[in-house]
RNA sequence: GGGCGAUUAGCUCAGUCGGUAGAGCAGCUGACUCUUAAUCAGCGGGUCGCAGGUUCGAAUCCUGCAUCGCCCA
């Protein structure tokens, strides 16, 4: 860097980063390296205090982390080091570091260090590593959130999690919890024989979900293609293929608003079984999630803001027409009481088509009311342009959506796998949807001409589920960067 | 898109009726070999989100904008 631009960047900085400046600068003129290297055989610091025992101190310990507190004393320093396995005390006495003191004392909040010595207590009973080797690894030249309170700032959080992930010991707890889940979820659908595969993200035809697709463009096709919004069409091309139970965990793109639910990217679990049916997939997702609640949550049961969640089998299953009645007061099959109902709603039914209307009312009086896990089943079939209908009700598609606290959380079905029904329902645009699943895509339906094996398929809410499993009620907190506007215009 | 709220020191927050900006932590100087948010003494630190307006005078009142949060669509 030239001197003039040096000089502009310690001109933005506060005094305080001055000060942590003027540190590396004398750390440097000591001959020691501020970023230091490889660190080898550091012990996790939980591991470290598991294994420390009364009686026989002085055993080496080798740790590395951010030193998150100091506490100078004069002729001996208290450093609360923090990995990713938890804090450990580290202390540093003169006696033992005589010839680097001067060093030691420019130790400071934020800084990343290694440390070895003898494992000891102190007279307070705290487990503490008797330093006699100190390694800067990396110099910290920002300050470091208030000790107390860490960084509350939601904005600053989110914008800066790399700093919430270290001063918020909770929020990386809970994106710790997400990976042990997300390995469950793994462990649980390999062990049942399904296969993880991986389709496009970027697709010509936005196909498998309602939803506005974000738009990107390939330079040298010089075209237009799709941030995908849901795998489900590429997944059943897999069936055909002959992969009878394959799963992709991966993102979803949908160019809508955003709120404590919604994230433009989000996470998805899509799984497909050959030979099975909607009622399997039920049974899939209640073992699968209670096998996690079991895992992850207290008593079978979670806090989900105000709500309670109990997740006691079995889970209630009720048909879509039932509580249709239950909430709304209407019969699905009379469209009149409907339109009055969302009259009285505000919805602006006048032009849209039947099926249109009844799941606005559907949405608007049903869903909130969802909140232990409930099985929602037997879809109007006009809103399943995807699905097989049922032998002897065509009206009704074998779909089950599963609420919990008022929340959608995952979504499945008997695949349709009649290439002329796929292909007609593909044409069949229902009036005053916003977006429609039923979007034209020739290849998938001369893959069905192929043979598509009959099969259920599902779709999980990554994110949402964390949020439920973690009583998280925020999506953004489940999220480790969740998209935000850029702070300054 | 609409409503409500927030935005003040690096961080966490006070700020009365409109009268020149406050605390704790962090920082700096000093003391201290068993601290646990260490303590004690002293010192420095501000574009009060941004832009306008009202006023003799605005962190405070008004308008617009920005970002975030909550609720609604």
């Amino acid at each position: 860097m030239t001197e003039d631009g040096k000089q502009n960047i310690e001109n933005k900085v506060s005094n305080i980063e001055q000060a942590r400046e003027g540190k590396l600068r004398a750390i440097r003129e000591m001959g020691i390296d501020p970023y230091g290297s490889r660190y080898d055989c550091a012990e996790p610091a939980a591991e470290i205090k598991a294994r420390y025992k009364d009686g026989e101190e002085g055993q080496k310990a080798k740790c590395a982390g951010r030193i998150v507190l100091l506490r100078d004393i004069g002729k001996l320093i208290f450093i609360t080091l923090r990995d990713s396995s938890g804090p450990i005390q580290v202390g540093l006495s003169k006696s033992l570091l005589d010839s680097k003191w001067s060093f030691m004392k420019l130790l400071e909040l934020g800084d990343i260090i290694g440390a070895s010595g003898g494992l000891g207590k102190t007279k307070t009973g705290e487990i503490t590593i008797w330093a006699d080797e100190v390694v800067l690894l990396s110099k910290s030249l920002m300050q470091p959130p208030e000790k107390w309170h860490g960084l509350a700032d939601i904005d600053l959080r989110y914008r800066q999690r790399y700093v919430d992930l270290w001063a918020n010991p909770d929020v990386m707890g809970l994106f710790k919890k997400r990976s042990a889940i997300m390995r469950t979820v793994r462990e649980y659908l390999t062990g049942r024989g399904f296969m993880e595969v991986e389709t496009p993200m970027m697709q010509t035809i936005a196909g498998g979900a309602a939803a506005k697709p974000f738009i990107t463009h390939h330079n040298s096709l010089d075209m237009d293609l799709y941030l995908r919004i849901a795998p489900e069409l590429f997944l059943k091309r897999l069936l055909v293929g002959g992969m009878e139970k394959v799963f992709e965990i991966n993102r979803n793109f949908r160019n809508e608003g955003l709120s404590t639910r919604h994230n433009p990217e989000f996470t998805m679990l899509e799984l497909y079984q050959a030979y099975a049916d909607y009622n399997i997939m039920m049974d899939l997702t209640e073992e699968l999630i209670c096998l996690l609640v079991e895992k992850y949550c207290k008593e079978n049961k979670t806090q989900f803001g105000e709500k309670s969640v109990d997740f006691a089998r079995p889970w209630k299953r009720a048909k879509y027409a039932e509580l249709l009645k239950e909430y709304a007061g209407c019969d699905i099959a009379d469209i009149g009481s409907i339109r009055k109902k969302a009259e009285a709603l505000k919805i602006n039914h006048k032009d849209m088509d039947d099926a249109v209307v009844i799941n606005e009312v559907f949405e608007q009086t049903v869903e909130e009311h969802l909140n232990n896990p409930t099985f929602v089943i037997d879809y109007p079939a006009a809103l399943c342009p995807l699905t097989k209908r049922k032998k002897d009700q065509p009206e009704i598609a074998e779909r089950f959506e599963m609420y919990i606290a008022g929340m959608e959380l995952a979504n499945a079905y008997t695949e349709l796998n009649d290439p002329a029904v796929q292909e007609e329902n593909f044409r069949q645009q229902l009036r005053g949807q916003k977006e429609t699943m039923a979007t034209m895509d020739h290849d998938f339906v001369t893959a069905l001409r192929y043979g598509m094996p009959p099969a259920g398929g599902l779709g999980i809410g990554i994110d949402r589920l964390i949020m439920i499993l973690t009583g998280a009620t925020s999506i953004r907190d489940v999220v480790l960067f969740p998209l935000l506007k850029p702070a300054k215009p």
